[in-house]
DNA sequence: TTGTTTCCCATATGGCCCCATGGTATCCCG
DNA sequence: CGGGATACCATGGGGCCATATGGGAAACAA
């Protein structure tokens, strides 16, 4: 699981660390899948277990269904699969740099099954209006209903 | 359960020991969950379970959905997961710390399925809020209804 | 060649893990 | 009932190792 914050620097070749909490939700393999976001000034990623979902959800529609392609194209046409250098990190192209506005520092962001790049700065307002979002749709978080304990729970084991 | 509110000291390193009481209801890994509220100057901490129910809430939405995200954004993005050491200690980080104004004292308050860590003078401010707010919806604790006592009183768990 | 990309090695810092100590409450045995 | 022993808990400190980041050499493209 993409969990919690990180920033690192970008260096004169263009290489991020991804972060160590990252790379071990990444699955084995040394890649990583990123692609601009549709709507973001920001990259996302992910590793080999979300595209696979995208993959899953799209092989629902028919194969000629113009929905289906114009969700390929942006999915697969737009994304790139990196490799991890023995340090863990990875290049960024220019074109995904630029898309972010990314230069010196890079802020990772993690959201569960995938996670985010923005450029710092940026990320700060968009952070509040996230908060916002979120602060409105707390409502979607449903508690599991659950009687009244009899010490079925999480009763220390011991 | 997470109950009733325990003062412990951070060190130098930023360590504060989670209390006793506390660990046994985080279950058997010895990880805790922090992340900073949404609408108050304290930090906020649960077990596995909790984030767990927040995760298979969110999986409820579609993929894309900006709700989805947003929330995710700020569970996911805003949250950590601290490993706890031998002592049952964790490493508050600096983020966390500022946001809660803590130094020297952190004030561990029981919430029941979370907990709080407050700096000890903003939490006494705060609990009178709390008390007021609480007075004025006693009206929300139900009685269960109880059938006539077949048994012995409470069976105690265990 | 010249510039760009890819791989590999180097290194310091700080985060994490472990050991140590002192205090306190509880229990048991005298 | 008292004293001691024992277990548990809070806190301090030190050392190792992983991580982040820099740089160089080899492979490749123009």
């Amino acid at each position: 699981m993409f969990l919690s914050s990180f920033e690192s620097s970008v260096d004169a070749k263009k290489r991020v660390s991804i972060p160590a909490a990252f790379r071990k939700a990444l699955g084995r393999a040394d890649t990583v899948f990123l692609w601009p976001s549709l709507d973001k000034p920001c990259i996302e990623g992910a590793g080999q277990r979300l595209m696979e979902e995208f993959d899953a959800s799209m092989s629902e529609l028919d194969l000629m269904d113009p929905r289906r392609i114009a969700l390929s194209n942006y999915i697969m046409g737009e994304a790139r699969q990196a490799k991890l250098d023995e340090g863990g990190r990875v290049v960024l192209d220019a074109e995904l740099l630029g898309i972010a506005g990314v230069s010196e520092k890079a802020k990772f962001v993690g959201l569960g099954d995938r996670f985010q790049i923005w450029e710092p700065g940026a990320y700060e307002g968009e952070k509040a209006k996230m908060r916002a979002l979120a602060k409105e749709n707390l409502g979607l978080l449903k508690a599991k209903p659950r009687r009244p304990d009899h010490g079925k729970g999480e009763a220390p084991d011991e």
